[in-house]
RNA sequence: UCCCCUGUAGCUCAGUGGUAGAGCGGUCGGCUGUUAACCGAUUGGUCGUAGGUUCGAAUCCCACCGGGGGAGCCA
């Protein structure tokens, strides 16, 4: 019985006379007149393996014919050294079994470079691409690196709704949840939406942050952490934006503004680490072919002690720099993509923590130093990207809170469980939020955030 | 939401008022180890949609639709 086996573990540890199977997809087909050469790829490995398709093979012409890109095969034959260049190993095949054919006349995918707007409107078969491939791979390892380091350090993995009722986060707009017939909507007496007969009895939302919940989870098991899918409805169309995306937030009992920078930093390091071990193909892949810094950007993160400065300090660098920039620098104002990439990118060179923000344009919970003029909030900017992580220390006083609630206008009453948080075994508490695409994007270095997740939701677009 | 760019063959694009083009892909043929294979031939179009100007519109004007980039907002 012959082994199938994945082509990653044959490029990487195959050796000469070893029968093997693999299965997978046609890449390309190269006829040449006593023999032809054909390259497999089953999305294990960057790299496709080159399968030799002798005349003596059954229905040798016919198989030929058969055998066009896309088309899905089973190969049994022997492992020997490639005497071609380009490759160590190659596959001598004793048999093929073709599962589907894939008609050249019409399948989409050509052995040549597509653009990225064209193979977005054929997101079923782009993952079958070199780039789309390795984003994915590279997308999964950096999911694993996640998980790996908070379980290492014993964070418990919090699982918070998608669903809910709460619309005070201020983090951009809300997708309605409901199962209301939208052609004939319940109304009060009032002429206003009943929302009583709604599914939940209330206005429920997607939610847009899982960190209340996750606050909540923090206060009995110390060190939690979410991971999942997040939503917006903002109308907004850029290459950093989806309505759709993933996030992460760790969230930590007992812990102060500088245990939350330390945690971010040291995160942000280990997952770079991870997935530059685990895929180094793909990431050299990148650094060739999408943006020759991508090796420098993940060195620069793994071997750089981030830099770490106020708010108020940041100000200052802002106005003595040698530059014009386009939006005002003034202390109270928050700071504009131009002048965090300034300061990461030009000034610094390295990932920046900036922290302790004017409270006015941070959120309520964010909690309040000793100057009652800044939070407790730190951001971690970087090259080319800007913000990556959003954090800060909770307000961990009932009464401050309550205060702060109050001076935004926001629905204390809907908060009641948020508070009593605070009225039962408050703790001093931190944690912070990482857009899980735009770090695969940092990490990749592709341009734009809907290629660095499989189906990607925008403003007009939801087709796959 | 605002600003800018763009829509022509399966893909990437040229054509800016006078008969619709190229490269790549596909197909056929050639080639004793190819690998973005190579060489030759061939195939391929409601020029985004609908109006308008004009003797004549891919080309100029208007509207709508799609795509991209940027800004804001944010992660």
């Amino acid at each position: 019985m012959m082994a199938t086996k994945p082509i990653a573990e044959i490029l990487r540890q195959g050796k000469p006379d070893e029968s093997v199977e693999i299965r997978g997809w046609v890449r390309t087909k190269r006829e040449l007149k006593g023999f032809s050469f054909m390259e497999v790829n089953d999305g294990s490995f960057l790299a496709n393996l080159q399968v030799v398709l002798n005349p003596e093979l059954p229905d040798y012409e016919n198989l030929l014919k058969r055998l066009s890109t896309g088309a899905s095969v089973a190969v049994q034959g022997v492992l020997v050294a490639s005497p071609g260049k380009g490759q160590r190993l190659e596959l001598k095949a004793s048999s093929v079994v073709i599962y589907g054919e894939s008609d050249p006349e019409t399948y989409p995918l050509q052995k040549k470079r597509h653009s990225f707007e064209f193979l977005r409107t054929i997101a079923h078969l782009r993952s079958r691409t070199n780039t789309l491939g390795a984003v994915f791979r590279v997308r999964n390892a950096c999911a694993a690196a996640i998980h790996q380091f908070f379980q290492e350090r014993g964070f418990l993995w919090v699982h918070t709704p998608i669903i809910t009722a709460s619309d005070c986060e201020g983090a951009g707009e809300l997708f309605r949840v409901t199962n209301f017939n939208l052609e004939a909507i319940p109304q009060t007496d009032k002429d206003e939406i009943d929302y009583s007969q709604d599914f939940f009895g209330r206005p429920a939302y997607l939610t847009v942050s899982g960190q209340l919940e996750a606050e909540v989870m923090a206060m009995s098991f110390e060190n939690v952490y979410t991971f999942g899918p997040t939503f917006r409805a903002e109308n907004s169309n850029t290459s950093r934006h989806l309505a759709e995306f993933w996030m992460v937030e760790p969230e930590m009992a007992f812990c102060d503004l500088k245990g939350d920078q330390d945690l971010a930093e040291e995160f942000l390091k280990y997952i770079f680490k991870y997935v530059l071990e685990k895929c180094p193909e793909d990431l050299e892949f990148f650094n060739q072919r999408i943006d020759k810094s991508v090796l420098e950007t993940a060195d620069n993160i793994i071997n750089n002690q981030f830099e770490r400065i106020s708010y108020s300090e940041a100000i200052n660098l802002l106005i003595k720099a040698d530059r014009q920039f386009e939006y005002p620098v003034e202390w109270g104002l928050d700071l504009q993509s131009e002048h965090e990439r300034y300061l990461a990118e030009e000034l610094f060179k390295k990932p920046v923590i900036v922290r302790d923000y004017p409270s006015k344009i941070k959120a309520f919970y964010m909690r309040l130093n000793e100057d009652e003029k800044t939070v407790a909030a730190m951001d971690v900017l970087v090259p080319k990207i800007g913000e990556i992580i959003g954090g800060a220390q909770r307000e961990e006083r009932l009464d401050v809170l309550s205060d702060r609630i109050e001076a935004q206008g926001l629905p204390k009453d809907d908060l009641w469980w948020y508070l009593d948080l605070r009225r039962y075994g408050t703790v001093p508490h931190a944690g912070f939020g990482l857009g899980f695409e735009r770090t695969v994007q940092f990490m990749t270095g592709m341009a734009n955030i809907r290629d660095v997740i499989p189906f990607p939701r925008t403003p007009l677009s939801a087709e796959f």
